[in-house]
DNA sequence: CATCACGTAACATCATATGATACATGAAAC
DNA sequence: GTTTCATGTATCATATGATGTTACGTGATG
């Protein structure tokens, strides 16, 4: 199974938007992850339905954060992406007729849940900021520069 | 992505031998779960290995059980069949240079990591034992008899 | 009105779980 | 001993879904 990386990626994308001061576009988010401006546009979707980002168009355009970092959860991320599957692991048939495959079910969905809700829990515990002052923090430790890691190399 | 089912079918698979007094064929088994018998074997490779079931070959052969159900875990199980990825998400980059995508990373893992120390731990808590208890005590709710479960209907 | 950038659909690609086939090996039955 | 059965395993086919790509429409800026 090819494990789905729009979170990370999108996370990855409102950090670096937090860096800069003007719109970004698409077509600038894309070289920097290396990926194309209409992946880029599919996955930061969700997040303008949400609210969380704005996108303008014409000359000057592209994307903005349209709310407080400190106000936006990872949850909230993973919910505007439309709560993608967190598991690779599931039944080999929903809704068996088979009562050892119910019973199968039973204590894998138990043990399912209980991650779910903790990991949508963790997620709801950070904030933007809170990943981005570890960014910052780190960049303090590594010497470099806001410039170089803004522009991505490249 | 495609889920992963291999720990739902090998439990599956499991309790069902557990209902059957000699050894049961790939044969048999693949019909069960409307399969084939080389996916049987494949996912059953890891169990022999782990000393959980035994194969034998030639007329009457086919897999038993080789240990006591109640010494046996979902953990171990899912162990036996080499730890399958469970969860569906996974960073962009592993390893990345870029510090937001680090930070990133290590917020995502955290919390990745805290779930799957959970199921673990909630796998290794049940055993097939209780399993087959909870298996026998959906049949006696439900009025079915072993055999019409134990064939699998067909 | 020409250019830029998003919005979105349609299609291609790629990875991976699963399905299917084939053949070798070994054990039991005859 | 030869036939039959069943596993062991490699190899290939298929299906699914994320991601990559292209294309074109829409609206805003200069």
């Amino acid at each position: 199974m090819k494990r789905d990386s729009r979170l990370s990626g999108v996370l990855h994308v409102l950090l670096h938007m937090a860096e800069v001061d003007g719109p970004v576009t698409s077509e600038t988010m894309a070289q920097a992850m290396s990926t194309n401006p209409a992946v880029i546009r599919r996955i930061m979707a969700g997040l303008r339905e949400a609210g969380f980002v704005r996108s303008e168009k014409g000359h000057g355009g592209g994307w903005t954060i349209a709310r407080n970092l400190a106000a936006i959860t990872l949850r909230d991320v993973y919910v505007a992406l439309g709560t993608p599957e967190l598991f690779a692991m599931g039944n080999r048939t929903e809704a068996p007729g088979c009562l050892v495959e119910q019973a199968v079910n039973a204590a894998l969905d138990g043990a399912f849940r209980e991650a779910e809700a903790l990991l949508l829990d963790r997620f709801g515990a950070v904030t933007l900021a809170e990943l981005s002052a570890d960014f910052h923090a780190r960049m303090v430790a590594s010497g470099k520069t806001i410039d170089l890691e803004t522009v991505h190399a490249v």
